[in-house]
DNA sequence: TATCATTTAATTGTCGACAATTTATCATGA
DNA sequence: TCATGATAAATTGTCGACAATTAAATGATA
């Protein structure tokens, strides 16, 4: 077998950091922009420009172009015909519409997972249950891998679901915006403890093989998840009538 | 055949037909082209080159390119850089994966819609309800219109829901794959009275602000629509084993 | 000074040509 | 005859230049 080149190292704890697909340079450029949203390297609302970015990485305005279209279909930045780009800026409306999908969604990702995932992949998330409590002990106000790990259990259950549009919906499109606004709004990483406990009770329901039960305790996860970041802007907007934090 | 001035009668029933954007080159070729996918025209699987449909449409590879990226994150056509794209092409397996994708978002749509609706568009609803068993009556056989109205009904729900992103999931990616399969399974219509009764109860269930009622009928509705197409694929495959047709 | 029209600059849209890669064709040899 | 390798054709990827449109700047007028 000749496999050339793309020897595939797409493993490791990378979403899809390294590269699975650098064919062209109009990829590259596309998973480097992708990047530099998401972790807020271009400040949200920035307006960016055709000739900039192309002096920028180096490329013509061909490829550029090209990754361009796709960070807007992953909905990464907005276009208007013959004015131009700029990075999105999450509304918090548009947030808690987000979360309203992925409840719906993932929901239903956790119900599929637990009639589908093999013993192996139930091993691998309590590995990065394992993992991901590890890390917070030793960092615990540092909220950055923690927040990562978080994304990973929940990639590992949509992938679980086998159903590939799904995978699609939520790894490929939503999970970006995700980032996104955890980046945008800063978000402290926020009710840890709480977050753990119903991670394990959702693989528990897994294992078991209770579908119901699981599609149920991840509907209450991001529901709770929502309704804290509800909470926390509605803090900050006014921070007398609020819950005192947990 | 010169083909040159295009002049387009993109009227039709279409949903966005009156062309919401064709400022550009690229927007008008990507809306011809989904146009063609959807209804048919374009062989699904076959290979589309880029000279050819440069020269069909009498544009440059330019904004050809941009067009088929747009359907390629619409997942209208498929690319493998340095070889080409095709249309895709459906399976079974993939069908149903939709089918339970639009349970899941629908019936939050539902739910939503039953919370937020006014009663202009409520009475809009039951306009497109009458409007769809007249034609009915008409051309019994005929289910190209009925189903036509079928998504307009669901159209209006998803609307009505207000949730931006719900909208965009589904009237901008997800709707167009259905009318896809649609033409690619050449659906027949099937059971039309039954989704009648279902539609009418769905619109009482919003009108009475009952959103639970409403996701749940909505739920049952959309996993009877894939039931059928589930059972109908069996009988085709296995023509003893199945119930007769209603 | 404020407003509006005109001009200027900058950015986006489009095109044609060239380079890189893949696929098809064909010849050669076992 | 089949497999293998080299060659040729076609298609995709990339680039730079020009045209069209928009936004900014300038100046004139009330």
């Amino acid at each position: 077998m000749t496999l050339t080149a793309t020897t595939i190292s797409k493993e490791a704890s990378g979403h899809e950091a390294t590269s699975p697909e650098v064919r062209t340079l109009a990829e590259r450029v596309f998973h480097q922009l992708q990047d530099a949203i998401v972790r807020g390297e271009l400040a949200p609302g920035s307006k960016i420009t055709e000739p900039g970015l192309s002096k920028t990485y180096g490329i013509s305005r061909g490829p550029l172009r090209e990754a361009m279209r796709r960070l807007e279909a992953h909905r990464l930045i907005e276009r208007v015909p013959h004015v131009g780009a700029r990075v999105v800026k999450l509304s918090m409306k548009e947030l808690l519409e987000l979360f309203d999908l992925r409840e719906a969604l993932e929901s239903m990702a956790a119900r599929l997972a637990a009639e589908h995932m093999s013993a192996d992949d139930i091993q691998g998330l309590r590995d990065v249950l394992a993992l991901h409590e590890g890390q917070s002990d030793l960092k615990r106000g540092e909220a950055y891998y923690q927040r990562e790990g978080d994304l990973d259990f929940h990639y590992r259950i949509v992938q679980g679901s086998h159903n590939k549009m799904l995978m699609n919906l939520l790894c490929d499109d939503l999970y970006y915006l995700v980032r996104l606004y955890r980046t945008q709004f800063s978000a402290s990483g926020a009710r840890p403890q709480r977050a753990f406990v119903e991670h394990h009770r959702i693989v528990d329901a897994i294992e078991a093989g209770d579908a119901e039960l699981a599609e149920l305790l991840m509907r209450r996860h991001v529901s709770a998840s929502r309704a804290n970041v509800a909470d926390r802007y509605a803090a900050i907007l006014d921070p007398q009538t609020t819950t005192p934090t947990a």
